[in-house]
RNA sequence: CGGGGCGUAGCUCAGCUUGGCUAGAGCGCUUGGUUCGGGACCAAGAGGUCGCAGGUUCAAAUCCUGUCGCCCCGACCA
């Protein structure tokens, strides 16, 4: 290709609303265009990088017998009605309504839709099992779009979805996907760590997330120093997490509850330095509820002032809970910014208390009441003699750096990308769509299911972010739009009839190849080269033509190399073939 | 959804506080010339509904109201 011919529109200033590297020199190379927020043009380098992280993607995927579909953005909103998922979504949910007022969607993950397929023509165990994947267009109506193309409301994603007959099966389909994935994000030259996420209905080592560890991350992972354990913050547990009971509650100490005036102050931080306390001293008292159909619970959870709930962890205790609404939670009777956990002697309420919140002898806590607080709170002296019944300890909040990995091991915070994720499914989605084979003995039974997803543009996120110079990018070969760009210092000449041969030349050996023809001063083209950051550049000039060489130099190296016109298509190849 | 900020040339921004005559700069673009190995120089040009609507005023980019869009922090979300 020559530069002329196509689009390449390069700027020499950082746009106003980008600010991670990423994002810049996507703009500023010339990769991406917003529409809106959280959607964009792919101009042709873009594009071209975007090709060939799905080419790899597909050829790893195939490699493992998965099989390429593809399936509609545009859905029918009654198929996401069957699972619940339709009001389960919420506002990330793009909702439509075509001509006849029929209710549509544009799909964020397909789940039903290649349920629905296979139920539709799988009926025996003879045809399962059975992996199929799409690249495709999805679509979720973010709050916040942010951060250039890591949090968009249209991206590309390639999401595989596997149907079984027995955990085992799930359970080496996984596996093998698990393999790709690593080749995968090896390939296209992104260092991707996968650690546990959270597992959802079949639990153990059902999930697993692959990040890239990098500042811009909107993702923390925690990792054991020795590296034998690395989770999502979500999922991360700790080694003394579980095995307290409400009998593990410090002994009483003398003394009376203290009410003790503290106006204003609804969090923490401002009772701390109001009464001059720590924050693991206080108890942090939380207001949840779990809605089912009319009724509505009320969850308080507790945990130590100086750590946060962790609402995973907290659902897996009281099933699927949410954050208590302001208003309707005052209603009820907790005030909101001064609850402590005996508000329960009040209030309906089921009580759960992190372990560590309990190990608490003497607290600070909410005084339910506005603009107080108390002292001296203990638990067997103020609660648990009257309400023992309905309490359980669990482990409910985020590990922090004090706490140890299950293993015992220190553990280390990383913020990174999310890149992809492997997920066991179960039977969820099978079970609502009627997803059913025959087995041996003519039983009908629910195809156990797995999905799992890549997010190609985070892929080149990942790729950018982690290794652009102050010059601009610096692709991996394997993704990179272009392997070589060719500059002429002056495209005219016998420097004009070198660059069009090599062109001719290097193209025929399946290399890609762009050809800086722009009338231009050297300078211009040189930055422009580093800018969009191909892997390898040949400048044609004067000074070494005269010797019937050419000047070869990698991006991420200073030196060029002098090269022998005849031995040119040689070492380029095998350069591209040697580097990822 | 809460808080903050910004919409003026293709891009980056000045002008707005204190209303005033023809709305500016740099980069980019066009033409001509001189240059030519790391974002050249000279000259001449093209390019603007000042986001949009309404209001105040003799007069609005500037003041007021509304609205749309975009960015950031948080909440939400995987």
């Amino acid at each position: 290709m020559y530069w002329t011919r196509t689009l390449i529109p390069t700027t020499r200033e950082t746009p106003a609303e980008a600010e991670i590297p990423s994002h810049q020199l996507m703009i500023r190379a010339g990769l991406i265009r917003q529409v809106s927020a959280g959607v964009y043009d792919w101009l042709p380098l873009g594009w071209r990088s975007m090709q060939k992280i799905c080419a790899i993607i597909r050829q790893e995927m195939n490699a493992i017998g998965a099989e390429e579909i593809h399936m509609p953005a545009l859905l029918p909103a009654q198929l996401w009605k069957r699972t619940r998922r339709y009001f389960d979504y919420g506002p990330l949910l793009f909702r439509l309504a075509d001509r006849k007022e029929a209710e549509m969607i544009l799909g964020p993950t397909h789940e039903e839709c290649v349920t629905e397929l296979v139920q539709a023509y799988v009926r025996s165990h003879k045809q399962l099992p059975l992996t199929l994947y799409q690249i495709q267009s999805k679509f979720r109506d973010e709050a916040r779009p942010r951060n250039g193309l890591l949090r968009v409301r249209e991206f590309f994603m390639k999401d595989a979805y596997s149907f079984h007959t027995s955990l085992e099966s799930l359970h080496e389909t996984y596996q093998a996907m698990y393999g790709a994935y690593v080749r995968i994000f090896q390939r296209c030259g992104v260092p991707a760590i996968p650690v546990e996420a959270q597992s959802g209905p079949i639990g153990g080592d059902a999930s697993h997330e692959f990040i890239c560890p990098c500042d811009s991350g909107e993702d923390v992972i925690v990792r054991s120093e020795d590296g034998s354990y690395a989770a999502n913050l979500e999922q991360a547990g700790r080694a003394d997490g579980g095995g307290r009971t409400l009998a593990d509650a410090p002994a009483a100490p003398p003394g009376e509850l203290h009410k003790i005036h503290t106006p204003g102050a609804t969090s923490i931080e401002p009772v701390c330095r109001l009464l001059h306390v720590q924050p693991r001293q206080m108890i942090k008292t939380l207001v949840f509820t779990v809605n089912a159909g009319e009724s509505r619970q009320w969850i308080v959870a507790c945990v130590r002032g100086d750590h946060e709930v962790n609402e995973a962890k907290l659902r897996k205790v009281v099933g699927n809970m949410e954050m208590a609404e302001d208003r309707t939670a005052r209603e009820a009777g907790f005030v909101i910014g001064f609850v402590g956990p005996h508000v329960v002697n009040r209030v309906q309420a089921r009580l759960v208390i992190d372990p560590d919140a309990l190990m608490v002898p003497v607290a600070v806590t909410g005084a339910n009441e506005a603009d107080w607080h108390v002292t001296n709170f203990n638990w067997k002296n103020n609660l648990l003699a009257a309400r023992c019944g309905d309490a359980v300890v669990a482990d409910i909040r985020n590990v922090t750096p004090e706490d140890r990995a299950p293993n015992g091991a220190k553990l280390t915070f990383h913020k990174g990308i999310e890149l992809g994720h492997v997920f066991k499914l179960g039977t969820k989605y099978s079970d609502a769509l009627g997803a059913t084979y025959l087995d041996e003995k003519q039983q009908s039974r629910s195809m156990i299911m797995g999905c799992y997803g890549i997010g190609p543009g985070r892929i080149m996120v990942a790729a950018l972010e982690t290794r652009s110079d102050s010059d601009g990018i610096r692709w991996p070969m394997g993704i990179a739009p272009f392997h070589v760009v060719i500059t002429p210092i002056k495209y005219e000449g016998r420097s004009k009839d070198i660059a069009d041969r090599l062109h001719i030349e290097l193209q025929e050996r399946g290399v890609d190849v762009l050809v800086d023809d722009r009338d231009q001063r050297p300078g211009v083209k040189f930055k422009d080269a580093d800018l969009i950051g191909i892997p390898l550049r040949i400048v044609i000039g004067e000074k070494s033509l005269s010797g019937g060489q050419v000047e070869l130099k990698r991006r991420e190296e200073k030196q060029a190399i002098l090269v022998a016109l005849e031995n040119l298509a040689d070492t380029v190849t095998n350069l591209i073939r040697t580097n990822v």
